[in-house]
DNA sequence: CGGGTGCTTGACTAGCATCAAATGTAGTGG
DNA sequence: CCACTACATTTGATGCTAGTCAAGCACCCG
């Protein structure tokens, strides 16, 4: 059954490679854009850590509508769950390098699981208070300052998310979204580049923190 | 150090008692509406289970603005903390009865704290769906559903929490939410007794579970 | 060149916040 | 017992913010 599983798994995985050697197991996945992780319903097999590129962790409603739980970068992990069964979805964001631990592995290997868990769980309570703090352009602003972390020293950078995934991680539209964003650019906080306007230039970090208090 | 902040956090819990002996450790604690438990900045010495009664949790922001990241029932942990130091603030809705397991008795005592972060990490997450679900009717719904989960075949229970708790709970000022009880009232789904009007009596709750979707 | 996709902008509307006031209840003091 | 204050809740009127619908632009690819 587990294997199974992990076999069901790979499928929907179509393009990931193990490794250089490609026999080897639990080694690095490489995903490209929107490949699925894994999806609701499935068996929990194993935990991730991102190594490159970014992963969305979603759910969908009875009416379809997409909420985007988390966006995980480099360093972090997903796909800790409570039971055994999937809760979420989890795709790569853009082209995104995974190492998965399985559940037999994890004693193995010195993962601190706990340690892991609450700092989900910190993610999520201050993602509530972006959430909740309202104002559109507040919440855009926390976005770019959270995306900017993960690149410490840059003032350039790749958001690589769609509008449309920042829509839905920040319950907002894409045309509020995309408002926002030229009202961070009108205020000279930021410029856009890229054809897909994704690459982000700080010009004014302070009036960015500003905003997201 | 560790002796005096405990000190420190009972200060701040002048009413409690403990047990019925008054001087066993980590016995019961009884605690007044309101009452504070632990504050941010304060070293985190234990993590508690609610017996009886209900406690929040929230943080302020800089703009002195209160949001509750979230309620804790009977049997329901509350307290564990990515490092050492709370980052948020506990405190009693009405009177409650909590249970505290400090850090070393945490090894003896077998609780899996995992499990309890897992738990708690869920809960976070399904909060963050209920506020972005936006619509304030169905987020007190929501709310309304998740208090009456804690009474299970009870049609009629205590919420126990202020409008404006519940408010600062769901992302919505006093009026709204008061407007919204008005709304559920005129939709037959509840009608609301007691002299603050916070004893629900629950009316239809396939139809108030149709508005939590 | 035409069609597809993702981003942006404009016009209009619905829903919630804000400000203000009324109601109901309890407690206090004359 | 009644006037007065204090507090929580409710209701009403108004304005602003973000959603909705629609269109336009830039880029890519067959």
């Amino acid at each position: 059954m587990l294997q199974n599983q992990t076999i069901v798994k790979q499928t929907t995985v179509p393009g990931h490679r193990y490794g250089s050697a490609g026999t080897a197991k639990d080694q690095s996945i490489r995903l490209k854009a929107d490949e699925t992780i894994y999806s609701e319903g499935e068996h929990a097999l194993a935990i991730y850590q991102v190594e490159a590129g970014a992963v969305r962790i979603y759910r969908l409603t009875a009416s379809g509508q997409r909420y985007i739980l988390s966006f995980c970068g480099k360093g972090e992990w997903f796909g800790l769950e409570t039971g055994n069964v999937r809760t979420d979805f989890a795709e790569a964001v853009c082209e995104t390098c995974i190492k998965p631990f399985r559940a037999n592995q994890v004693a193995v290997v010195p993962i601190d699981l706990l340690h892991i868990a609450l700092t989900n769980l910190a993610k999520a309570q201050h993602k509530q208070l972006v959430i909740t703090e309202q104002s559109a352009l507040k919440r855009v602003a926390a976005f770019v300052y959270e995306t900017a972390d993960r690149y410490p020293g840059d003032c350039e950078f790749d958001m690589m998310m769609s509008r449309s995934d920042i829509a839905d991680y920040l319950g907002l539209t894409v045309e509020t979204v995309a408002r926002c964003f030229t009202k961070l650019r009108e205020k000279r906080i930021l410029c856009l580049n890229g054809k897909l306007q994704r690459i982000v230039r700080l010009l004014d970090r302070d009036a960015l923190v500003a905003l997201t208090i």
